[in-house]
DNA sequence: CTGAAAGCGCTTACAG
DNA sequence: CTGAAAGCGCTTACAG
């Protein structure tokens, strides 16, 4: 700027306004267009950091996500760096690894950048940090999970629903001994699943069991998923159908009773969260609740977006509908 | 900075001295500890972008791919991003889709916050923006791509050596009659799968018919994919082996082939670029040249990081090996 | 219509 | 051992 103003001849205040199309009608046109030319020619970069440092504004929002990696989180990064660019905004993101710290220490460092807002896939353990995110008054939005307790922006589907409706649909299919594997773990989203799956039996009569529900570390899955499905498949009498928590259960679980011999649907019905591509060509595809990504993106960076600009402080707690696509395997 | 020094009663620059951990020797251990303490205790935050504009450094990179939504790039993201951290450095992302227009444009809006160095996949047309770069002597490392005729540091798969193992794989095999079905782009990394096909028959007395090579659009994959392998199909004599340059394109291809009745490996082998999720249980899984894409991600920002900070115009220029994975389809 | 000046939150060469 | 001061590249209230 200050090559540009000696050049033309001019304050750097006044390049300022020009190049920021300020009091464009108090600036002499010739002038400005002087400006602007200069700036050209001489490839004139504003720099972004003073802006901000300044405006008190840093165009840039921060996304942490338990593992950019998986497909779930990276398409919805994918909408969210897009729908943020257009905006103006620039994204930085991370993952937390599931780690409750690693992602209050992203969060830090992000803050230290003076992001104007964060998207956080929260772990288990996150309500602290969130609630130092409150009390500094730094606008976020939640995706994917949520805490009841927490008074928080988020978007997340409707994961009771979905557990019911699957449920709901595999009962209107004649099948009543329904079981379901799912993942450990304290998050309430999670949580919600069973709640669900309870909830539909419960509204037709059938008492949930508790030996009809499993839940095992995803880590230990690769393990654990024969065991577990042995044990569901040896009540007496026997399950026949399962709802699965995820893809990687539903994956893993299908091919193990397809080694055994079991017959999809007829010995045995199969829905699951999540599509499972790697079963496209077992015979029976799999029904699944799909789970709509673009929309959860597109929602969460205009709940943030909306919270940032217009310092708005109406909470938005989003709880979106799957979308329960039937195929061959109920 | 100025509370604490206010409170303690010292100057900014004795704070800023302590909280770096500068002049330590020099510093009275009593008076440092309190200004430790005073900063802890307003819960100070240093402004990361005040002490990049006084530093002239970010700590900051870019990383520019097609899609962040697809897994080969998510995945290369994931480590950048790890190993970035590791570093104090924050990544800054977007997706350019395959247009070098938008890819240019990230970068701008990514050179305006002055990051400290970009990571780009480059599309197509990339080459003027590139050589912009160089001449702005902003530090660049290309992955999964690069131009031959621009000096750039680059991290990319040893295209031709895979393709041309592969079909030796195949020639091993017995198969004579090789056939390709690749992207059709002016990209030079996919180009080298062809001559890299090319050259491995070449070598075994085999003349490389321009009928056995399909070249099609990745948008139009779907509705060619059956044209084109019905040709090669039909060929006289028929083709007794595929070569496939994309997992997408091994898919459709396995799926279309499956319908017609052929078997794989009997009638016909397939060899494709990478892994095959959704053939998983396929009756004969398909063997696949393996990209090593943790290594890629985990190279690029060591060369990034080398560049940048010791000032590094030492170029590297890296081909990895694919790793031939063989399965039941060849 | 235009400019001088202060200031955003830091760092650092220099002086003492 | 510590501080006064300049300056990174911008914006903007104020004065004229």
């Amino acid at each position: 700027m200050k090559d540009i103003a000696q050049k033309v001849g001019v304050s750097t205040a006044l390049v300022s306004y020009v190049l920021n199309n300020q009091k464009v009608n108090r600036i002499n046109k010739e002038l400005a267009q002087k400006i602007k030319d200069t700036a050209k020619e001489l490839d004139y970069r504003p720099n972004q950091l003073a802006k901000s440092l300044k405006t008190a504004k840093s165009l840039t929002i921060g996304l942490i996500v338990s593992d950019i990696s998986n497909p779930f989180f990276s398409n919805i990064a994918r909408i969210i760096q897009e729908e943020a660019d257009n905006s103006k905004y620039t994204v930085l993101f991370g993952s937390s690894d599931e780690s409750a710290h690693k992602s209050a220490q992203l969060a830090d460092t992000f803050i230290n950048r003076q992001v104007d807002g964060l998207i956080i896939a929260p772990s288990e353990g996150a309500e602290e940090q969130l609630a130092y995110l409150q009390r500094r008054e730094i606008p976020f939005v939640l995706i994917d999970r949520y805490f009841p307790a927490l008074e928080t922006n988020y978007v997340a589907l409707d994961n009771y629903r979905a557990a019911y409706e699957a449920v709901s649909h595999l009962l209107d299919k004649g099948y009543t001994r329904i079981g379901m594997v799912t993942h450990e773990t304290g998050l309430f989203h999670l949580k919600e699943r069973r709640y669900g799956y309870e909830g539909a039996l419960k509204d037709r009569g059938i008492a949930p069991h508790p030996d009809w529900v499993k839940e095992i570390s995803l880590k230990q899955a690769k393990t654990a998923i024969p065991e577990v499905v042995d044990q569901l498949l040896g009540l007496v009498p026997r399950m026949d159908a399962l709802l699965m928590g995820s893809n990687t259960l539903a994956d893993l679980t299908v091919k193990h009773i397809h080694a055994l011999g079991y017959k999809v649907p007829k010995d045995l019905a199969i829905l699951t969260f999540d599509e499972v591509e790697s079963l496209d060509l077992f015979y029976a595809p799999i029904s699944y609740l799909r789970q709509p990504l673009p929309e959860m993106g597109r929602l969460a960076i205009q709940v943030l977006l909306d919270n940032m600009e217009k310092n708005n402080t109406q909470l938005s707690q989003i709880q979106l509908p799957a979308e329960l696509v039937l195929r061959a395997s109920t």
